[in-house]
DNA sequence: GCCCAGGAGCATA
DNA sequence: TATGCTCATGGG
């Protein structure tokens, strides 16, 4: 498969999505209501964001964004805008604040695991991230991507369904990370831009 | 009332 | 390694 074109395709037919969104930042100069930043990449600039990013990827995990999006807004107005808020609240209240975000008890005992990680400084490895509980191969290269602006691909369900729908079958995670991984630019614009736009793809039907 | 969303951990074999 | 179960909201 030509990978390249496709995303040029993609890009054409439903124009730059902005990923990720950052709902905390909405209706700020650049963004819309949704927290999109369409056409602007270079969005991602304080731990509160990178916050923002980590705790997105969790709380969407098998649960829409409108969901997701809804806890984590609760979560900011709660005055939880960082990893240290996250360890000085209630395990208990966590869940209470993002049950919109479903399996919240889970949820809850993630984001306690993930904060403890995200307070030791710098950019973690994947194998960091996939030894927090919680955090997945999914999950891991979501927050690389887009808090740490590392050029990796993301291989969703949406992405293996499209490939699918392309009579392409690579199997497993690392099938289809592999399989996209050699065939795009090794480009961390490109590579956000086109898992959002996958799933804008696979969304619209 | 039914279906299923931008997964991951764990037990079992 | 592979499959199956658990978690448990809310919009269409």
């Amino acid at each position: 498969m030509n990978v390249k074109q496709r995303y040029h395709e993609l890009l054409e037919a439903h124009g730059r999505q902005g990923w990720w969104p950052l709902p905390h930042r909405a209706d700020e100069d650049g963004f819309d209501a949704d927290g999109y930043h369409p056409g602007r990449y270079d969005v991602v600039t304080t731990e509160q964001d990178r916050f923002a990013i980590y705790t997105g990827a969790v709380l969407t995990q098998n649960t829409t964004w409108q969901q997701a999006a809804k806890a984590q807004a609760t979560l900011f107005d709660a005055g939880i805008t960082g990893p240290s808020d996250v360890l000085d609240t209630p395990e208990s209240r966590i869940a209470d604040l993002i049950t919109s975000a479903r399996y919240y008890n889970t949820k809850a005992q993630y984001l306690k695991h993930l904060a403890h990680h995200q307070r030791q400084d710098g950019v973690p490895t994947r194998n960091d991230l996939l030894g927090v509980k919680g955090v997945g191969e999914e999950t891991a290269d979501t927050i690389l991507c887009y808090a740490h602006d590392e050029p990796r691909v993301i291989a969703d369900t949406y992405t293996r369904r499209w490939l699918h729908g392309h009579d392409i079958t690579v199997s497993g995670y690392e099938g289809v990370r592999a399989y996209l991984d050699q065939r795009l630019p090794r480009d961390t614009v490109i590579r956000q831009e086109f898992h959002a736009l996958i799933v804008a793809a696979m969304k619209q039907r």
